[in-house]
DNA sequence: CGGCGGCGTGAAAACGGTTTCTTCGATGAG
DNA sequence: CTCATCGAAGAAACCGTTTTCACGCCGCCG
């Protein structure tokens, strides 16, 4: 009699699994468990009536099969790690997004962990990634520096970088080609007739600070122009310090009629001194920022003019490489993308015309 | 003959499964699977040295239980799943983070999964999050804004909303206090020595912007002092417009001393344009903002005196309770989290002593 | 009319664990 | 010396689904 009773697992309390099994819809139609399988799963050979039946039950009793099960028996879990260590999201969740809109049709769910810059919480976050069976993990971060490669132990799981790098090795990595961004920004000052340039940009022992000033030193030597010492001003990412070397800057050296900042923040800052300076943007001064990070380039006077590093895209793009790896097929090696320019109004392009200015190709390396 | 191939071979190519099972365990210990499984979770009846071996081994072969596995048995997945509509992640994460603090002692996971605002991808997570099992979902959004309930189907999973609630109804909701907040924002304000206080915030349609005027209302009210009509200045949540609606206010009233901005992208339009007009802030008028946006309030000039929600701990508490229904207890109704005041700069409260002002207790209602 | 080859279906073995039920031997009490 | 007891371990059922394999039935051909 009470033997028809699930007799209540693991769950303490009462609550009911309600849960309909496929037993249950192989019971209401009427066929063995198998048929019921294949019926649903549009396997083997059925009458089609027997399909239909058996569908039909299914959706009457809001038959969903469990994921649980189906990846123990499919050896796989349809579901890949995303590890973090951005804990703003600033990067991290464009980045899924993109990361989402290439696995979907797949069918694979992503799972953002947070690990907060902890080794302790990354590992552990890798041991629960790795027990669920995870096809696969992407490591990203909240900067593009070398790092450490993560610790998989005996497990084979695909990883792959984005919007991070491993030290050494040649897993694969995919990054926004900072250079490349560095000289669209300055390509975009001096097509805007400015000559006299000026860098004002974060701490030199990030990759991404040396890199986009090089890709600046890159364009300026094409149009033979220098780009002296005294205009490269590096510090904290912060907007105040920037507001102050910007002011100080353009003081000492009026000449100035371009300024290509390292970030949006430090962009703002640029663009607060400029204003108390009655330097006017665009007119006097052009300034391009770097990130296109909405919330502050869409709020300047005037609105920022910055690079946009297309995080979705990334994201998509290390979504495909992640999906070939699941395939088995062996990836390797970094992957720069471009970056493309956003324009706005701090460098006097007309604001109405909102083009967008792509760079070159991704380029393998 | 193409119609052998569907069966698609649950792993494609020939990637070699190296995770080891308890079988290999046993094996290797010379034991049977049951008996390895309970030596190594510490149940049944074994003798210490077989525990010991079988656990050495375990170590030794890098064996982690396969998670699906586990929860097929248990009948749950330890993972719960966090639903937004947030794509910025600037409510999202921090909550994130607090629910990760409550769960992570019970070794339950959280699934981050970004609707982006889409009825149907926010359909779509629910039926993968139920078919994974998840042991609980927590909604949440970008804003507080009663919104429908999620649709379960039959399923009675535990639903939890955090920076969310539901129209009607009494599920559970776990909510910021704006109007405490609100209050204690203006009681610092009078606190300072202003008597002449306005308003500048983000459409009435959103609860959140009636209800932080609610609060600022009832604390005029408490000191005998009026908010005038002209006073309250509603629009966008646009820095811009915050910047121009703050000259004008100014420069027709100029005898406001207090502003309470309804956000921070407000408060620093408010501030850049009391800067422009040569009224000093702190010394002439005091600003009060809203959130403690990390990035806007630590950079503005001078720092922003802010209201902070609190997620991480909205969160933890929602974990809490969360885990409460998981172990089946009856859990309804909504809870209001109190806000608390994060003194910087702007209201000329001394730096030095950066207190925190807390607001009451939690209230159910 | 008897084998034969589909077709449609059910039975059963996986997947990797947990848990209950047995079994078996050693021990202590009567 | 016998029997009940207990400790330690193995056997087997189970979780929900997929998939392989075997089986019965049908019509067809010889």
């Amino acid at each position: 009699m009470t033997d028809l009773l699930p007799k209540a697992p693991a769950l303490p309390g009462g609550r009911r699994q309600a849960v309909v099994t496929i037993r249950e819809v192989a019971r209401q139609a009427e066929v063995s468990i198998g048929t019921a399988s294949k019926a649903l799963n549009g396997h083997g050979q059925l009458r089609p009536e027997t399909r239909q039946r058996v569908i039909l039950i299914a959706e009457q009793l809001g038959f969903r099969p469990n994921d649980l099960a189906q990846s123990l028996t499919r050896g796989r879990s349809f579901t890949v790690g995303l590890l973090t260590t951005d804990s703003y999201g600033r990067f991290s969740i464009p980045l899924m997004t993109g990361i989402e809109d290439a696995l979907g049709p797949s069918q694979i769910a992503v799972f953002l962990c947070d690990a907060r810059d902890s080794r302790e919480r990354e590992q552990m976050y890798i041991r629960s990634l790795l027990a669920k069976r995870v096809d696969g993990i992407i490591v990203t971060s909240r900067r593009t520096d070398p790092r450490e490669a993560i610790d998989l132990g005996t497990s084979d799981v695909p990883v792959l970088y984005a919007y991070a790098q491993v030290e050494g090795g040649n897993a694969p990595c995919i990054l926004p080609n900072d250079v490349q961004g560095g000289r669209i920004a300055t390509e975009h000052l001096l097509r805007c007739g400015r000559r006299q340039l000026a860098h004002i940009t974060g701490p030199m022992r990030f990759l991404a600070t040396r890199e986009r000033l090089e890709g600046m030193r890159s364009a300026l030597a094409e149009a033979d122009l220098p780009l002296p010492e005294g205009r490269v001003l590096s510090g904290p990412w912060d907007e105040r310090w920037a507001y102050e070397a910007a002011g100080k800057l353009i003081d000492s050296d009026p000449r100035i009629d371009g300024i290509f900042a390292g970030n949006d923040q430090l962009a703002r800052g640029v663009l607060d001194a400029l204003r108390e300076r009655s330097v006017l943007v665009p007119r006097d001064v052009s300034v391009v920022g770097f990130d296109n990070w909405e919330v502050i380039a869409g709020s300047t006077r005037p609105l920022l003019t910055t690079v946009d590093m297309d995080l979705p895209e990334l994201g998509r793009y290390a979504g495909m490489r992640l999906l070939a790896m699941i395939a088995s097929e062996r990836v390797s090696g970094t992957v720069h993308l471009p970056c493309r320019l956003v324009i706005r109004e701090s460098c006097g392009a007309r604001t109405s015309e909102r083009r967008v200015e792509e760079g070159g190709d991704a380029t393998g390396s």
